[in-house]
DNA sequence: GCGAAACTGGAAGAAGTCCCTCCGCTTGTG
DNA sequence: CACAAGCGGAGGGACTTCTTCCAGTTTCGC
């Protein structure tokens, strides 16, 4: 069986014609757009007509929705979790915390689709594989903030994650206001998530844990929205 | 032209047959739990379903959905008024603040369809009329927050508003695990909101207007979901 | 009791969204 | 120039939700 995509480890199975590869990339950049936009549930019909192509030749080149999710996002994703490494290597624990932050809720709120693909489990496999690399990462960047000392001492992992969310819904609702608002919330948590010298408000709520932050991202079901994508 | 539903100033048409009245009763009851879980835009049909009468019923009793948001809602979000009211008589104008905040995300949370009437522009006349007295409520609040020192002097009644979002957003995911949780970052959000003696963060961004609060919450489209509600 | 009026359920048709296939026509390329 | 590769988009299928309608059932005043 020759498979018609490249399998690993095998060399391009056959250039594709010129016009083929530009209407390719064609419906690359407007998936990309329109997905950034609406998120990952985007209609392919949309799509197709956004790239000036019929919905036929979508199909031909991504046969299904995940085909296309992997070669957009891949990159995408990838970026994600080196900006947690290089957070990560950060001297500075807290200074690495905060640059993390905000580029994460920059790139969380430029992009739905992203935003979905990380606080969700969705997406074909080769994506999920390296989203499964987030969460160590982001544990190690939170305990590096801690032993800063300037994070507070209970702030955990989950709370990372519902920061971000926070972040990623202020950003949704504000951006198209002003893109750049959401900042104004990024310091008003990062003050929230200062350890003080005068008795922080203790915080009577325990952190959530990550065995829970499994089944925090569920997200309600919509109405007649029956999960469409991957 | 004698409407058969009471006008105004008109005493009670005639009472319903008792049969009728039960499933009046019903279908209230079974629309009120299932909204409040699933938002505004639930499937007649499920509540029907969910009340034990058939569809037909239903639309009998409430010709459009509209009408049943305007008997569902109109005390909810009445309460909620009322609690603002409350806040703002408050002596102490932090107390009353976070003592407003924390009401109203518990309020929120608990009721999908409540946060989507008062965040979104939804709703029967009736409803919208009741809403339209919370702007002024919550600028007097803040402001009487500010006035007591211990708010932030550049917090606005747009960073509430954007402050109530983002603890919807919490509370709508980590509420299925732990339905309190929020409340960790109430704290963390207070904590943000303090004055401070040591040179607070400077929140560069400027606070959102009253005016660019009104195109906040258009909500970004979902998929196949045409508008469905009033 | 009894009959008229009120009420009921749910089948059925309309409208809409999105998915995916298929095939006759077009176009790049060796 | 031949022909494999590529193309468009009509059309059928699967859903979901809305809304109407009417033959049968129940209540209530007399």
């Amino acid at each position: 069986m020759v498979s018609k995509h490249q399998g690993p480890g095998n060399a391009v199975a056959r250039p594709l014609r010129r016009d083929a590869e530009a209407n390719r990339q064609h419906i690359l950049d407007a998936a990309g757009r329109l997905m950034a936009e609406r998120g990952l549930a985007t209609p392919l019909e949309d799509i197709a007509a956004a790239a000036g192509v019929g919905i036929g030749t979508l199909y031909r080149r991504f046969p299904t929705r995940a085909d296309l999710v992997e070669a957009l996002f891949q990159d995408r994703l990838a970026a994600y979790v080196a900006d947690l490494e290089t957070a990560v290597g950060t001297d500075d624990g807290w200074e690495g915390l905060v640059w993390f932050l905000s580029r994460a809720a920059a790139r969380q709120i430029a992009d739905r689709a992203l935003s979905e693909l990380i606080e969700q489990d969705l997406g074909p496999d080769t994506i999920r594989h390296l989203r499964d690399r987030v969460l160590p990462l982001a544990d190690t960047l939170v305990e590096h903030a801690r032993a800063s000392g300037r994070l507070r001492a209970d702030f955990t992992v989950g709370d990372l994650a519902l920061v971000q969310h926070m972040l990623a819904g202020v950003g949704a609702v504000t951006s198209p206001v002003s893109p750049t608002a959401w900042r104004r919330y990024l310091t008003l948590l990062l003050d929230g998530m200062l350890a003080r010298r005068e008795a922080p408000t203790p915080a009577e709520e325990p952190a959530p844990t990550v065995a829970q932050l499994k089944h925090v991202h569920d997200q309600r079901p919509r109405q007649g929205a029956r999960p469409r994508c991957c």
